[in-house]
DNA sequence: CGGGTATTTGCAGGTTTTTGCGATAATAAT
DNA sequence: ATTATTATCGCAAAAACCTGCAAATACCCG
């Protein structure tokens, strides 16, 4: 591989993830340690990226990300860190839209090894950036507020696939009324969902617990996994415990 | 071998391959080391390739989707502005992805009320920023290199709608050859895209034109107008005029 | 046709670039 | 404080490059 290639690719994975690891590089480029070291002081000195102990980071990462308008970004990180535990090698996955999903995508394993169906156009690009992934995209009307392809083209797709773990928010979470919503497209959309996987786990912030909305979505017994950034000994998460739900 | 086949040789390789090596080149063309090196430095003072260090990339070969990298990003904005006057309140549109697109979708009048389908998540997204705009993605695989979705079911969506335009970028337009392109799969899906609309646009930078690819995606008499940053009454649009297409 | 000119090509040589290795220093982790 | 990881430096071999030159070929024009 050419020099310049390198260079490219380098970029490409900056421009990408943000940053990138020298040992990845190795493995990936299949060169020495040191032409990695170099092709990183090179880009450097061109003030193409930020070098850094183990790597380098994108210029603009910093400036980019600290603006982020994201709420309650950090709690999302947290759960998006937990649900990765759900996710091996070989398993087919379905995912919804929503942050928490987009941080959690975002922090998968370089090298993970899996097949991705989701609804949401923004997980489509992020996960497109991980090399050993790939990812079916299901299409229909686009919904403008929740960014996610949603109508009946949607779920009969859906209705094809039988996938290992569905990832998804929600809006609301009650001990005994279960999962609720508001909109019903979206409402019928979830549903199908949950009857296209073998398991489920619902992602949400603990504020959207103990909440009843207008619709049901379904049972707390249809879901097997509920993450939330909370310690799973936390009190405010004993009721769903006793319904049989796994915390993480 | 005489020296303008040496290089049409080596340009068909860039264009096939985006890259080439010095190396290869020697076993290939049965030449000196040095005869390659005049070759592509030649190529390079006329701005055909771009020479490094063990042999040459293409020019045009940037194929990340990163805002700030867009290559020739000013060319793509004319090209965009042009495009628009095509777009009329009340249409079906349909469009492929690649940057020129995105930028012309950036552009769109604030209140256009059209139905937007399109292969693009990216293109989605910019286009539920328009509150007028209905937005249809199609889905399917999930293409990590052009960032669109493409394969059996996104052809067979396809097949069932029928719009006003169809937009498109290409890789290569020749005055006889028509459009072609490098890729079987993206073939098929253009190809699908072409029949499913009554008018197609081409947006394509210069660089792009009197080339020819492998694979053949239609003829110029399939699509009717044909946009670049140059102006009309360009001197090497004037073959394209003949064969009937309109200019932009 | 023939002599002069220009182009093309390969070669010899010396120069630069690239790369990996070993030894050592710096930095993070425990 | 000790250990492990990561960086840096100098070096040497290989590869790629450039320059000038000369032979071969093609071209031009009287």
């Amino acid at each position: 591989m050419l020099k310049k290639e390198r260079h490219d690719f380098v970029m490409r994975q900056i421009n990408l993830h943000n940053r990138v690891l020298t040992s990845d590089l190795v493995q990936l480029l299949n060169v020495s340690e040191d032409t990695i070291r170099r092709d990183l002081q090179e880009l450097s000195d061109d003030n193409l990226l930020y070098k850094v102990h183990g790597g380098a980071l994108s210029k603009s990462y910093h400036s980019s990300f600290d603006d982020s308008t994201v709420y309650a970004k950090d709690a999302k990180i947290g759960i998006a860190k937990k649900a990765l535990s759900l996710i091996k090698d070989g398993m087919f996955i379905l995912t919804g839209g929503g942050t928490t999903i987009i941080e959690m995508v975002k922090q998968l394993p370089e090298n993970l090894q899996a097949t991705f169906f989701t609804i949401s156009p923004l997980v489509a690009v992020e996960l497109a950036k991980y090399p050993k992934i790939e990812v079916i995209l299901i299409g229909g009307l686009f919904s403008k507020n929740s960014q996610i392809t949603y109508g009946g083209q949607v779920i009969n797709q859906l209705s094809e696939i039988n996938v290992d773990l569905c990832l998804m928010g929600v809006s609301a979470v009650h001990p005994t009324d279960g999962l609720t919503d508001t909109d019903w497209e979206i409402n019928q959309l979830k549903k199908t969902m949950l009857s296209s996987s073998k398991k489920t786990a619902v992602l949400c912030i603990s504020e959207k617990l103990n909440i009843t909305l207008r619709l049901k979505v379904a049972a707390l017994g249809q879901i097997s996994y509920l993450i939330t950034e909370l310690e799973p000994n936390d009190e405010s998460l004993k009721p769903y415990q006793a319904k049989g739900l796994q915390i993480l």
